[in-house]
DNA sequence: TTGTGAATTGTAAATGCTTACACCTCAGAT
DNA sequence: ATCTGAGGTGTAAGCATTTACAATTCACAA
């Protein structure tokens, strides 16, 4: 079943039942209902590959992911998903994992299927090295790349992301205001924005001329973020003697770890303690006490990535290299921020 | 860049380079090696769309779930796309939502794009009538379908799912065995596997010689499944004066909902209430108390399907047609089933 | 009637690969 | 010296489209 059968059918030459196909303007009206006609009746569908052969294009986004079991990243796959399809894109997914070679393949892999762009979703994209980057800077020769929530500079790279930092600064400053001083940051080494949001928490301090001890920022090293790392990290912090009022953490579940440790230890929370999450996901709205978290406005960061890579196709010359949103603080019950800005 | 610059590089015919690549054996060690070597410095990589035009292939895989934001549909994408990528098939994903039409139109677009397969994860691609089922039975015309966590008896598709009604079947016996005789069934509509489990209930309760009360059947109607929701319908249920001293949920969020609602009502789990969720997430471990749930095998259920589709494309006669899990019965602390078999 | 040009349609080349078939080479048997 | 066949290689025919360009049609003006 081909172009030709549809030819046959109408009697009318290949190039004509492609124009109607491609919805080309030089076709006589009686023509197009006569081939629409057969195209239905016989139930053709072109095939994607000759197309493909021809045109160098399959109308295919590569989306690479470090791990789409993580609620997180799910979520943005979902959104960038929903709103490729809006604009006839499908999406060929890739969970890469977090192996720097693993990366490098899928994004070979999705090359060698000729994607037309490839998003990257995740700061765990953000590289410290430049040479760990070089195969991002490859792969920008071919097609746009895109970061969700991640940021490089070159050419052909569009990145969109949410000023983290500043969201963790405007926590850590609110903690302070209401009398917390002596504050913790929990973080994991998974991703990159752990980090980001450190230098949030480390200005706040500064500004509140408060200084930064260095015992009190904690990095869980560990190949997934779960709970009970980070519950035995704040516990084993609290058993060294440091005392604290307040941690901030850079994710929903290590914050969940501390209202376990808070639990256990007959902590009350928030009279004794202040616990703020971050990514403002189910969990917080589950855990006990109900928890304080930041909206770092995913779907809108993922809509915009879309939305920019379409006009990078339409070629576009005003596409903003780098757009950042702002994230939301959400007071729960595990602070209580009553002047929140 | 394409064979022919290959071919010139190295003076051998396109014929032979392609056989290099395609790992044929009519192929002399020292040509083999002067062609890897030409492709290797020139960074070529076979066009997929001309392959795909001779071959009808691509190696690529429709995934299609209702919204891979749901932890559980995304964790089973996530196994899916892994195992996938081990035997070197990429993932074309489609988050086609719950309405029919859209279903049936990402499997259009789905076939359109020539996939050798089609995966449906998830229980609400079972339908009710069997008129909504032609498009599956259509596209099984042309591809092997296959289903996780679903099932449909049809020539071409296959199925593997968890025993949920077995495994809710056991959680009930467990609750009456430790005295629990007034019990609630709080499931949603959004998938199928809410009424499989429901079967379950049902039999327990008659198997126990407990007559089944039909108010204590309690399915919250809504798009998406919220603890808000649950907690909302076990409220209006307490409120009309139907006592219950057993809670058995088919999701964890729904779960969480009812320990909202006893939280409230000063109600202690798990002395005067037990309660179970379903699927082993996250929550289950975040929320308080710490939830009983049922851990549906979705690892393995994933793993499963993609084999028997690679003993499918083998043309591997013998691939069952449909594969049954065992759930296991997670204990926490919201229940306390000590004799748990 | 004939010419003009716009609208419509057809022809054929191009896209990059796989593979059936034909051909060549050369070691070893006769 | 000639034959045989296996192993290696090349030629060319698909595969199903798109599209530049050529050809045709036809309404309308001269």
């Amino acid at each position: 079943m081909n172009i030709y059968d549809i030819s046959n059918k109408t009697g009318v030459s290949i190039a004509t039942v492609s124009r109607v196909i491609n919805g080309s303007s030089n076709v006589s009206d009686k023509t197009r209902a006569k081939v629409l006609a057969a195209i239905e009746e016989l139930g053709y569908t072109p095939n994607v590959f000759a197309r493909g052969l021809g045109l160098n294009t399959m109308k295919t986004i590569g989306i690479m992911c470090a791990d789409c079991s993580d609620p997180y990243l799910a979520r943005a796959v979902y959104y960038i998903e929903q709103e490729l399809r809006k604009n006839s894109y499908d999406s060929l997914l890739s969970c890469t994992g977090y192996d720097h070679d693993d990366k490098e393949k899928c994004m070979t892999m999705l090359l060698s299927k000729r994607v037309d762009a490839v998003i990257l979703v995740g700061s765990n994209y953000i590289e410290a090295s430049e040479d760990l980057n070089k195969y991002i800077l490859n792969a920008a020769k071919t097609v746009p790349v895109m970061f969700v929530n991640g940021e490089l500079n070159a050419p052909n790279v569009y990145s969109t992301l949410c000023d983290d930092a500043a969201a963790i600064y405007e926590v850590t400053r609110n903690f302070i205001k209401h009398g917390k001083k002596n504050l913790v940051y929990l973080y994991n080494s998974l991703s990159y924005s752990g980090t980001r949001k450190l230098t949030g928490f480390r200005n706040a301090l500064k500004d509140s001329g408060i200084p930064v001890q260095e015992n009190h920022i904690c990095l869980i090293d560990s190949h997934g973020i779960t709970v009970q790392d980070a519950k035995e990290a704040i516990t084993s912090l609290a058993k060294k003697g440091i005392e604290f009022d307040g941690v901030i953490t850079s994710d929903d579940i290590l914050a969940v770890g501390v209202l376990k440790y808070a639990k256990d230890a007959g902590i009350s929370i928030p009279d004794d303690l202040f616990v703020a999450g971050y990514n403002n996901f189910d969990i917080s709205e589950c855990c006990e006490p109900e928890l304080t978290s930041v909206d770092n406005k995913l779907e809108s960061l993922c809509r915009h990535c879309v939305s920019t890579l379409m006009s990078v196709f339409a070629d576009d010359k005003s596409v903003p290299k780098k757009t950042v949103f702002s994230a939301e603080i959400i007071e729960r019950k595990t602070t209580s921020l009553t002047i929140l800005q």
